[in-house]
DNA sequence: GCCGCCTGTGAGTTTTCCTGACAGGTCCAT
DNA sequence: ATGGACCTGTCAGGAAAACTCACAGGCGGC
């Protein structure tokens, strides 16, 4: 008959029980309920034929063969562990757009470093096609404008609403009340989204409407800077304005609309398991969610 | 976000496989089919982002980071090893009494110890009544003419077969042919199974028989000894005498019978989940069950 | 006393893990 | 070539482990 195989799970919750003296808290380590950590242990326990924990009323305590078991699995998780973070991981890389980069994802990236103190995110900025083992790409923030390549995984984000905006004060001067009204104002365009007031006047059922970039910018960035310096009008989504509105330094008189694209992830094949990708694209999700 | 758990058991198995270079192997020794192990290699590799493996024909190589990720995991769980088995057991302990030992354990026990090189395994030499925590018995092996303790585990091994057994030549000397002409035999019995005989005459259904020990031994393991002397019949269960049966030390000129007791093990309920018990009785039920 | 915090335990369910069978590939011997 | 031995990969289905939920009980503090 074989050695037995090592219950590792049960050692696992033995360990963290030992080391913080409390099968609730181990259990809240663990991300279990106590019962099930209490299991473990009792099953350790019939195992060896000896008692591993002095049961005590507000706590545990090991005995003395516990407290030696549990050194030594410390050690041997710890060494797991290192094992494991060493195994020279490609880095994380998320490409997006300078525009979501600069709007949207930087002021929030302190957020997922404050709960992921161990991933490091770099950034790739750039939009349209994405080649992903060349470029070492994890994540990719892309508008459905672009096809992804062939066995991407795709998870949607959410649906572009669209709208135009300005400096507050820009708005209160022309005191803009229908879109008609935008004829007095100064339309700024990207050379990127040409079409972009086109979409937006078919959205809101103004088709026969006429407004024409005055003044086109290079980068949609540089655009959604020059409106909230109140050069003008321009036309952006909801979610690369939405902290200078709630900064102040922005407004969209007419709201947003949902208009003809919306963001997607697009995540690596060959990384989608990957722990710390994982991490990256559920706070990704749930904070552009949060932030619609 | 939580950071992940270990996916233990695949740690495992894949440092079986990078440790035997084969995935079979590895399965082999972790007692699953290669499919299970493949699968968790799978998944590691999923997880991590990296190839762990390199495929060859006949045989996988650890890819460099999968190398070092093994040496880690190794250590690991050698560490774990370590710690489980300073765990200070308590000595495995089998009680059985003398004749028993004698005549069937201890000649098979160098089999176990074969198949069992790490487990040392004590005995007592004792029968009728048990205290396992007193006497910090693990096992022990008993006839039914015992009460066994409270809450003892208890396991039936085989009904005893019992018969007359002598030495060849004073079979063939006595030309015994039907239990009638065993008075003209010498009748061996012995002190602590005074009713062997009586008890024999019933199962065979000839309880009008009468046919007393001439002679009286203190010990039964002194009585089958002075059977195989030749020094007359002793009323013996068959596993005790077959070892000199089958060496040509006695013969059973009548058989054997199925006798009113039976021999059953008895485990202490605090051990018995003990992965040394679980083998040795393991073993002694295999064992008795092959040589009956 | 009552409440809060801990652990133990049972039934029931989810999830993991494993099996068993088949396929594809390479090497070796015939 | 051709068949056999021996790998690994993969899938559907099923066994086993793990977990949850809900309740019980003990102890200490307010």
């Amino acid at each position: 008959m074989a050695p037995p195989r090592l219950p590792l799970n049960a050692l696992r919750a033995f360990e963290a029980t030992a080391r913080l003296g409390s099968m609730s808290a181990a259990a809240g380590e663990l991300g279990v309920t106590h019962g099930a950590v209490s299991r473990h242990v009792r099953e350790l326990e019939a195992q060896f034929g000896l008692s591993l924990l002095r049961r005590q009323p507000k706590s545990v305590v090991p005995t003395p063969g516990g407290a030696q078991l549990a050194s030594c699995l410390g050690e041997a998780f710890d060494l797991m562990r290192l094992g494991v973070s060493r195994l020279a991981p490609s880095p994380l890389t998320l490409s997006c757009s300078a525009t979501i980069a600069m709007n949207w994802l930087i002021p929030r990236l302190g957020g997922f470093k404050r709960d992921n103190p161990d991933v490091e995110v770099r950034l790739n900025i750039n939009y349209g096609e994405v080649d992903f083992v060349r470029d070492e790409i994890s994540v990719a923030i892309r508008s459905s404008m672009f096809r992804a390549p062939q066995d991407v995984v795709i998870r949607p984000l959410l649906r572009e609403d669209i709208g135009p905006v300005c400096h507050p004060d820009y708005a209160a001067r022309l005191g803009l009340s229908v879109p008609e009204d935008l004829a007095r104002a100064r339309i700024l365009g990207t050379a990127t989204r040409p079409a972009a007031w086109r979409e937006w006047l078919e959205v809101i059922g103004h088709p026969d409407l006429l407004l024409d970039a005055q003044e086109t910018y290079d980068h949609f960035y540089l655009l959604i800077q020059a409106a909230a310096s109140g050069l003008g009008m321009a036309m952006a989504p909801r979610i690369v304005a939405i902290d200078a509105i709630a900064r102040g330094h922005l407004v969209a008189p007419f709201g947003f609309t949902p208009g003809p694209h919306e963001l997607s992830l697009w995540i690596a094949p060959h990384l989608r398991a990957r722990s710390d990708v994982k991490r990256l694209v559920a706070w990704i999700q749930a904070d552009m969610i949060a932030s619609s």
